[in-house]
DNA sequence: CTGAAAGCGCTAACAG
DNA sequence: CTGTTAGCGCTTTCAG
């Protein structure tokens, strides 16, 4: 692959000039502009991004560490981001952390050692890990440190939303299938969804699920929740979840939304593949991505950003799966 | 952030000594190493893979070109791509190229210019636009050119595996949903699948699909498909395709397996996750990954790889969509 | 407008 | 076992 002083020699012409002129900053005049543009060609040159960033100290790369590349919800923000920010001129790495701590902290050090400009760490499971990580870090879901902004989506009102739908959709035998502990979103839901529950008088029923959507682990642990005949409402703490759970429901010749009504979180695509479709809470998914390359793009920049916590408006979807049934 | 020659100085010691003790190749006295160890400690410095990628001329960079994220096929390939690689010290750029010809060659100067080690094409859309890549290059389903490497499933036997089935289970009124010409596999399958037909003289009809999945148009074009009713099977080119059109089936007050039998393409998670659940044919996803990484890593270490063609094999998932209905 | 030269952080001879 | 040194490809003063 060539270089710099290849071009430079074979335009006849000195290397800060084609630096120039590869940088469009300084003055090159419009006969070397021609030669070396001649040359570029000629060669197939490429400038070398490593050597740039070595002096300039932005790699123009993005670390996204994130869950799971699989669940619907994530990859759908990742497609977001990733399109933002290769306009913005930014590359980005992929890091599944399969929301395993030590993956993540070594990722981190990889991306260290990349000097990435920026890192996105989505539902992070460290804490002490990033202190004295001296690279711009933009948390999504879960806070990491004090002084690292952190973006998430109206969880708490989201749960709120989820339980009022269903109460008013007449449901009264109420079903909660939460996240694990380690995700601050769905711990928040669920304190949504159960403060709406008290202030109506209505007892919620509580599963726990061990861990996210998982592509080896598609299969509902049946004894978790084996008197699903019990109840006419179910609240799932993501779609994803909700989508398993829905097919356990009608496997067991349950009908849906006549004998129990179900609603979902994220409005990720796979709610509109099922049947019948999957009423939701959305989080406005092109709007939390666009919003953290946009504030890390900030910080990369060296601009002050004062406000550390956004929290997103979320809302209801209507579908299917919550339909009044009329004969 | 630190570098190596404070480091050195830090500890009394020159930096050809720490370069040795970092990259655990020369000797280095049990003296030094404790001196070397408590400096990076606390200065916590992280060697920059900049610099080093400068000089050996291997950045330890895969560029991973994708269509899209967010099809459960590619995703999972991804995910295992992903941690296949990181295991073998590499790290991933994510490129979805939405199968769209600019984007990807616009990654593909991006990857060029951060010196990527490898690149992984899948389903790409360019031709001559490789020949004047001089890095290691492994193309998946879409041939590239005669010297690059391909991958691929053997789409054209699945095809007739699928119409195999489908016959078998006694289906004789058969609709095809093909993928869009420039997806080489798809268009194998359809071949594969019409050959089969051929020799049981049975007659398919043919709608065509003009892209593949895309998050933003989940409906089925229902025009395309008005005579639903007519058929007993369906073969739809891939899975998450195949999602769609369950949907749009069911919406329509048909059985599914009752009235028409389905089958999709790829074995990736969302055939399992559907009611009734999709019987595919599937592609080997953890074999193909972990080819692919493998050979790329081989090409990256110099070594020949002398077949220019994978075809790896494929077979039959059956599940609930083409089940024999009894009372 | 242009070029020489220093230096970003690292590795690998090579000479002790 | 260790240190000196050149150089990877680039950008940027600073003199012309």
């Amino acid at each position: 692959m060539s270089n710099i002083r290849e071009i430079a020699k074979k335009a006849g012409i000195s290397i800060a000039t084609v630096s120039r002129y590869l940088n469009d900053n300084g003055y090159v005049s419009e006969e070397a502009r021609k030669k070396i543009q001649v040359v570029i060609e000629e060669l197939n040159y490429t400038p070398n991004a490593l050597a740039r960033a070595m002096f300039t100290k932005n790699s123009k790369t993005i670390g996204l560490m994130i869950p799971n590349i699989s669940n619907p919800f994530f990859n759908q923000m990742a497609a977001i981001i990733e399109d933002y920010a290769k306009n913005m001129g930014y590359t980005i790495f992929l890091c599944n952390t399969d929301d395993d701590k030590e993956k993540e902290k070594n990722y981190l050090e990889v991306l260290q050692s990349h000097r990435v400009a920026g890192i996105i760490a989505s539902r992070s499971q460290c804490k002490e890990e990033y202190v004295n990580i001296d690279i711009p870090v933009i948390a999504f879901e879960n806070h990491i440190l004090d002084n690292i902004i952190t973006i998430s989506s109206d969880n708490y009102n989201g749960g709120k939303i989820a339980f009022e739908h269903l109460y008013q959709r007449g449901c009264r035998k109420i079903l909660h299938i939460k996240g694990p502990q380690c995700f601050e979103a769905t711990e928040l839901r669920y304190t949504g969804f159960l403060d709406a529950a008290k202030a109506k008088n209505i007892k919620i029923d509580i599963v726990e699920f061990q861990s996210d959507f998982q592509v080896k682990m598609l299969e509902v642990d049946k004894k978790s929740i084996k008197n699903i005949r019990d109840y006419d409402g179910i609240f799932v703490f993501n779609d994803i979840a909700a989508a398993t759970v829905m097919r356990f429901i009608k496997k067991s010749g349950i009908q849906i939304p006549q004998e129990v009504k179900i609603i979902g979180f994220d409005n990720s695509f796979i709610g509109e593949l099922l049947y019948p479709s999957l009423t939701t809470i959305s989080q406005p998914i092109e709007k939390l991505g666009t919003m953290i390359v946009q504030l890390l793009i900030k910080l990369i920049n060296g601009e002050e950003v004062l406000i550390k916590d956004y929290i997103i408006e979320t809302q209801l979807i209507e579908r299917e799966t919550t339909k009044v049934f009329k004969l």
